[in-house]
RNA sequence: AGGGUUUAAGAGGUGGUUGCUCUGGGAGUUCUUUGAAAAGCUCCCAGGGAGGAAAGUCCGGGCUCCACAGGGGAGGACGCCGGGUAACACCCGGAGGGAGUAAUCCCUGGAAAGGGCCACAGAAAACAGACCACCAGCGGCCUAAGGAGUUUUUAAAAACUCCUUAGGUGCGGGCAAGGGUGAAAAGGUGGGGUAAGAGCCCACCGCACCGGAUGGUAACAUCCGGUGGCACGGUAACCCCCGUCCGGAGCAAGGCCAAAAAGAGCGCGACGGGUGCCCCGCCCAAUGCGCUCGGGUAGGCCGCUUGAGGGUAGGAGUAAUCCUACCCCCAGAGAAAUAACCACCACCUGGGUAAUUUUUUCACAAAGAUGAAAAAAUUACCCAGGUAACAGAACCCGGCUUACUUAAACCCUGCUU
RNA sequence: GCCCCCAUCGUCUAGCCAGGUCCAGGACACCGGCCUUUCACGCCGGCGACAGGGGUUCAAAUCCCCUUGGGGGCG
């Protein structure tokens, strides 16, 4: 498996698989900007899902966020909790942003969160 | 300088790093007694990877299934003429009419086949009729004057009847020229005519119909002759009539494979289904078919990209478009592929430096020249920032429409020379 | 992706097919007044909408076209 790859082994695909997220995964709020489920995977490595609301308007738009968040996500995985399952819905609102702000803001969120033992811990299994 | 109209063009480029997807080639690995092949997975190499509107889904086709798509009805679409096309509601060229000062744009069968509707206002809204006004030639009636006759009477005079003239008219009539309206009111001008008037009559113009000639493939145009005093408002993006065209559904069409599960009830020999507008016709039919309830899967492959394809050159045509030759293969995803960052070039904006030109001021007694300062324009270099807007294929094409940014040409108005 | 449907006061709706009498009617809500010691009920009055643009027509909520915004169905 690349480093910084993301085929489509490393995606979720199947709406069993999102259901399932959406049902047994946690919540997680980075600035009321994104919205992280996730849930752990027997796999041994993440697997990411993107959903985006039709209330960004045009599919252009929608494809934008939905290319940020995986290029988010394949360059910095370790952000991530390990063999995980993980749905990332944005927030309408995140179109207004760019792409260094949104990655600024994800980047000090989330290694904060990682600091602290319930999010990255042994504790979480 | 401002306003407007039309047409055309465009969608930043190159290279690199990390990553996605498809195709082709190669290597490894899993399974097996062994070997090989296929398939999957991983890695490497090479190549391709959104649009002019991909959009709205408004039209027209191809393609697939329904029977091979046949007959009738219903329903729908279109509508001047000619051409183009696979086809069109599209495009090109023309005709007639309309809007605009103009460039230019817009509209298009039939209202004497029939039905419906035309509010308010107005006398009247489609058969013509006649509210006001006008007229007094005709029949009445009223008033006045004059004349004649009869009756009463001595006479004067009175009454009645008739005639004539003049005036009048809430009567019978004449008339449609004029009339506050309205979107729309039954030709126009002049003359004659009359009681008053009027296509009532006449001249010219207009209009309708008929016949002919010329030009044009045609729509139509021009001209000549005749007939008709003129009869015939609008609406068909209301119904309708005429002509032409359309069978229905849509790639979630449709076909194949795999997996899972649990059945129960009811109906069916001219009834039901195939058929998704209806009828006919056609086809199917008993270890069959359909309906209702319940249960189980909702995975993979094909369709899926070579096509009314693109490029270049030549030819035909006013043009849309077509023909010929050569070359090219140019997205095929499926929780859905193009992104992030960097460098350079190009463009735009702002600032700085230098050079050139012009103007003003100052220095020398003055002019010129020279020097200095300030302002403006152009060019070159450097630095900083930005690189957009409209917008994302989902079977594929031809159009239309709606969006984005520029440029050019043309028209009109104003100012300067 | 494809195929349909809808849009009228703050809310629910009538009118649209067959255009005019519609500066669009009704109910609830809101506001003001009357009634009541006060509130409620009741009575009277008021405010308030044709999704946007263009066309046909003398005249458009209604007919036609485009745009926008909602809703539904499919193997």
């Amino acid at each position: 498996m690349k480093k910084e790859g993301l085929s489509k082994k490393e995606r979720i695909r199947k709406n069993k698989e999102f259901a399932k997220v959406f049902k047994e995964g946690k919540k997680l709020w980075i600035n009321s900007i994104l919205l992280i489920i996730y849930t752990p995977n027997d796999l041994g490595y993440r697997r990411l899902g993107i959903v985006v609301s039709k209330k960004i308007k045009k599919a252009t738009q929608r494809n934008k966020v939905k290319r940020w968040i995986r290029e988010l996500f394949r360059r910095n995985k370790d952000w991530f909790p390990e063999s995980c399952d993980v749905i990332i819905i944005p927030h309408p609102n995140l179109i207004n942003l760019s792409y260094k702000e949104l990655l600024e803001k994800v980047k000090r969120e989330l290694l904060s969160l990682r600091s602290k033992s319930d999010f990255y811990g042994k504790g979480y299994n």
